[in-house]
DNA sequence: AATGAATGAGGGTTCATTCAT
DNA sequence: AATGAATGAACCCTCATTCAT
């Protein structure tokens, strides 16, 4: 990975999140990238390469993120843990995260699946405290999540700590 | 609004609502309107007023749904109407709906002010049932809807009507 | 077919048929049409079709050189008129010719179906006039008048009047 | 000339004839030969030079095929070996001719210098045997031959042996 | 001799938009 | 109101070529 291909991955990422993926267009990568276009084909064959580079990063950070909790033994640390996670994010990653959440509408990229671990690590933990539909309650934080995420990358007025809050104490944790 | 506005609406809220906005190019919404590319901007100005014509509509949909909940005394059928909204939604509103959610991410549009309405109409109802923080309570449910509504539209597996059922009860209703 | 479409097929012609297909760029053929490089692909979706579309008056061109051969009765005068066939091609039509010549060698275009009609034609008139092989004799003039024209469009010093004398003196006509 | 130098001229002959010179890259050149792009221009200047090292071979690869017939002392053996020469054409030359055809046109570079010293070896041949018009006769024989290449190369189904045939008994031969 | 990163110009094509009819 | 020809800018991408290593 030499130093131009970083910056591209960069400049890709930061435009992408911003603008979306249709509406920024290689020149534009190249040009924030101080860097050709032809480049950029160079190094990702094309623009949906240079994507797919961003978005196979993301997966890593993903499955890092959900490393410890899926590992934690005592299931209200599960939740715990999977409730507080949006505050982990660090705010020099945002862009990173809002194009995540941003190509699941723009290009239809399921996010189910990578969620599967978590959604597994939620279920045991929610039958251990014997609620009564784990599986349910599980997708239902899940949601909640994946609401609270989207809420605070979209630049919503609402403050997670708060929520965060709010939800730790309906799971009387 | 002749018929031919009306073909070119449906066809716009069709293809946005499926490829995205930037994807989809006025040639491919006047080729399945049947229509004249140039009678698109006869009539709408240019591609963005296509959109804002289609989420106006978007708007007066949305304050129908709310008016029931916002009129509603009771605040326990405040809440559970709320819940049960995401059933509301007719099969055949699905590609509008979907645009709703598309368009917040791609083209950055806040939804904050939209629900505002329903924002109020739930605090006040949390306030009556005498919940500690009826302004984050109905934030929360909002998130709820939001994430639930978002599931369902990007076609993940998840069961709309036992995640009602759940929050139904979670909420003593 | 409007006044523009003409002007592009023109240019496109000379151009094609001077420098090769893969040698001129579409934009070459806009500003030599005096147009805009897009209206090329609204009428002609795209540079192939622009070839096909020279490509086709090229066959009605040809069917109507050979008509005169395949519907004349006499034998020895239906190779004379196919001898002297180089002969009536206008000076006018020589960019058309060359095109021809040239894309069944850059694109390996075969020549072999078109000719077929003529093929018949004269393989019937040497077969009345009791040549040994009459399908050999109707290929080998075929070969000869396909490199005639070849070597005049090509510029070659070579004079084909005589050539054709030569030729008719051969064949006893 | 280093083993490399080889592998480049030898994959630019085959996709050079195949495709032609400009459909052909300077990439898809390197990668046939297993080679570095760069290395192509620091051994042939640039992608006209590796064309002119190509035809060289081929102005070489002539010669020695018409020395046999211009060295000839019998007029009629001259025509019988130009007659037959497209026969002495090994199978695993054509790329190399076909390159030499395909140019004439794609580049517009004349084979009539080339043809110099058969055209005088036929001429004189045709005169000793009192032929009226030797010069013709010679120009005649060479369209046949380069006729009767060309079809062979662009895969025509022509019989070459019995077109030989029929040609060796025309001259009387 | 040989590589592979890097470039700038240009490739074909699509785009939103305008305009005469 | 409606069409379809026409445009120019921008699109993604490939090209031949250079250069540091």
């Amino acid at each position: 990975m030499t130093e131009k291909q970083e910056k591209i991955l960069q400049a890709a990422l930061q435009l992408f999140a911003q603008e979306g993926f249709h509406a920024t267009s290689t020149s534009k990568v190249a040009k924030k990238a101080g860097v050709s276009e032809g480049l950029i084909f160079r190094h990702f064959g094309n623009k949906e390469g240079l994507l797919q580079a961003i978005l196979e990063e993301g997966e890593n950070r993903l499955k890092s993120l959900f490393v410890e909790i899926v590992m934690e033994p005592d299931p209200k640390e599960v939740i715990r843990k999977t409730i507080e996670m949006t505050n982990k994010i660090d705010v020099s990653d945002y862009d990173f995260w809002k194009l995540q959440f941003k190509l699941k509408w723009e290009l239809e990229i399921s996010g189910d699946k990578k969620m599967e671990p978590l959604n597994m690590a939620l279920t045991n933990a929610f039958r251990k405290l014997n609620y009564e539909s784990p599986e349910l309650e599980a997708q239902l934080l899940i949601l909640f999540i994946d609401g609270l995420g989207s809420a605070v990358l979209k630049g919503s007025k609402l403050n997670p700590d708060q929520m965060i809050q709010l939800l730790l104490k309906k799971y009387k944790i």
